[in-house]
RNA sequence: GCCCCCGUAGCUCAGGGGAUAGAGCACCGGCCUCCGGAGCCGGGUGCGCAGGUUCGAAUCCUGCCGGGGGCACCA
């Protein structure tokens, strides 16, 4: 990229004056270049004299210009100026902007994609227990963790997405005694439901579906087995309705894994055996505890309850091991704010198990308040009072909710008022957005049928227009925000960019009317055209939403 | 009480030490002989308060105020 160009550049006019300026050359900092808000200031800057004038005891504009002075020829750039109180100022030409609307149309969808780093990151993320369908209380983590993946998949790392399911606890022992009363019930026997238990309609159709299948012997299994059995048999229902949910979703997960899997394995007491063995575990009330308060917990917490079940934290350092036993180099796991408490006990844990806790990332971030025309949404699962994600995407479409879901920082509590969401009109950034897209397609459309295609030979040299170099700017500074987004975990940084970059192509089009009677200055515009309409698709496939051809224009 | 997040324009939010803090919505006014008007252009005296660090703070630190969430031998 042309920031890395420039910023080697300015590293060899720092080195040379660093003598002069009573500088270490061999402990300078690497100029950092930022694109420049005014334009009077030029295209990039650099503070770098300004953070050294302090070492080297001089007024920060001398030491700009001793670095100036010793600046090599460079190409791209036209002009150097020391301004304010000693930024350098560079104004380039726009050579280098032709050759990135020229990479873009060679690389496509890989342009601004990192080379591969060899590392294996895990994404963990849904998560949600097989106690019934996905609901909206699941969205925004579905939609973070799957763009987390996207972008690290593009930033170069081999991404595995997991989904952890606890089909072990109390939760879904209640489900499962639901489901076995409902199956009961199907067969025309008296089984109430319990208080505690699941009480939604779906846990109906699960018993019904396994009566169909399976048949009503069940019914007639020793107690315990048939318990366990329905259990499972509705889990498994579950689970699939699950991955039909995320798939409409746009998500595919790479793994699943069961905790009861760590139990058969043995996974989790070994995890207890290896605290145990590190002296960070202690018994009291009949209970084994760990001694998360040397990590920074307010109180231990417990691993093994007195009946002699372990807790989810007991699951969740044996899920440590496996995770790491596995061979990734980055684990990153995507947790809602309500677990926040729980990141000090796992770090812990890890800490004690031998880990490095650098590679272990507990994402979080803040809820979503769903209302529906102004009103919040109330939802209760164990009563069977809530808005499934099935019907989210059914009312807005999967394109908006991801959209919208990821238009905030992740530690904002956001509110997601669907009716306003569905609306498919103006005031829904995601369709402005993807009609930049397909009024790109539509030019693009025109020109094929009039024999011409995008074509990086074009005399770029011809786009003078402002909106033309605008748009060829904003399009340069794209992989810089992907890999920004990547590195700071902030998908909404994605969503943003893509409004930006759509509002540049939508005045454009406005401005700059691609076919006309000037045949090379068609073929250039073209081309521009062309690269926005990929790097507009490239934003948006990073989010999971859809870059369309064309539109259905009669709702807006 | 302890912990986490937030407080920026009328509203919803960007902005991860730099120069004159941005966008969408809402409101007002303009733009269609032409590639899709879900569009474009113009209209803006706002960083909760008080200290501190820094050449420079919306950004980092401390305290306070206000809002949201969490503090189980549930998951």
């Amino acid at each position: 990229m042309i920031e890395a160009q420039l910023a080697d550049w300015l590293g060899v006019g720092l080195r040379t004056a660093a003598p002069d300026l009573g500088l270490d050359p061999d402990a300078l900092p690497a100029p950092e270049l930022t694109a420049t808000r005014q334009k009077e200031h030029g295209d990039f800057a650099t503070n770098v004299a300004l953070a050294l004038a302090g070492r080297a005891g001089r007024p920060p504009r001398e030491v700009a210009a001793a670095i100036v002075a010793a600046l090599p020829e460079a190409p791209f750039v036209d002009r150097v100026e020391i301004a304010g109180p000693g930024f350098i100022n560079l104004f380039t030409t726009e050579d280098w902007l032709h050759d990135v609307v020229r990479r873009i149309l060679a690389e496509g969808p890989a342009f601004g994609r990192g080379a591969s780093s060899g590392e294996r990151v895990q994404v963990e993320f849904v998560s949600a227990n097989p106690t019934g369908p996905l609901t909206i209380g699941h969205a925004r983590n579905a939609a973070i963790g799957d763009t987390l993946a996207r972008l690290l998949a593009f930033a170069g790392h081999e991404v595995e997405r997991e989904y952890y399911f606890n089909d072990a606890g109390e939760q879904m022992d209640r489900f499962g005694a639901s489901v076995e009363a409902r199956y009961l019930q199907a067969l025309g026997r008296d089984a109430p439901v319990p208080e505690d238990g699941y009480h939604g309609d779906y846990v109906r159709t699960y018993a019904e579906e396994i009566l169909a299948a399976e048949g009503p012997g069940l019914a007639d299994l020793p107690p315990e087995e048939r318990f366990v059995r329905l259990r499972s048999e509705g889990a498994r229902r579950a689970m699939d309705g699950m991955r039909a949910t995320l798939a409409r979703f746009g998500i595919a997960f790479d793994t699943y894994l069961r905790e009861a899997s760590l139990e058969d394995e043995g996974e989790i007491a070994q995890a207890i055996e290896r605290l145990t063995a590190a002296g960070a575990t202690y018994e009291s009330e009949g209970a084994l505890w760990f001694r998360s308060t040397v990590h920074g917990d307010d109180k231990d917490r417990v691993l093994v309850r007195s009946n002699g079940r372990h807790t989810y934290f007991a699951a969740d350092c044996a899920y440590v091991i496996d995770k790491f036993g596995r061979g990734f180099d980055h684990l990153l796991y995507v947790w809602g704010a309500d677990h926040h408490g729980d990141v000090v006990r796992v770090m812990g844990a890890a800490t004690v198990l031998g880990y490095d806790v650098a590679r272990l990332e507990l994402l979080l971030y803040q809820f979503v308040t769903f209302l529906r025309g102004g009103e919040p949404v109330k939802m209760s699962k164990r009563a069977g009072t809530f808005v499934t994600l099935d019907e989210l995407i059914d009312e807005v479409g999967a394109d908006a909710a991801r959209f919208h879901l990821l238009l905030f920082s992740n530690d904002h509590a956001m509110n997601f008022d669907i009716e306003e969401v569905a609306r498919a009109s103006m005031d829904n950034p995601v369709y402005y957005v993807q009609y930049a897209h397909a009024r790109i397609a539509s030019i693009l459309r025109a020109a094929a049928e009039a024999g011409h295609t995008p074509d990086a030979g074009a005399d770029l040299a011809l786009l003078t227009h402002e909106a033309e170099l605008d748009l060829a700017r904003a399009l340069a500074g794209v992989p810089g925000v992907i890999a920004k987004a990547a590195d700071l975990r902030a998908p909404h940084r994605l969503t943003h960019a893509a409004q930006d970059l759509a509002a540049r192509c939508h005045r454009f089009y406005t401005e700059s009317r691609v076919l006309g009677e000037d045949e090379s200055l068609s073929r250039a515009r073209l081309a521009l055209a062309a690269a926005a309409q990929r790097t507009l698709a490239i934003l948006l496939g990073l989010v999971g939403v859809t870059a369309p051809e064309r539109m259905d224009r009669d709702d807006g």
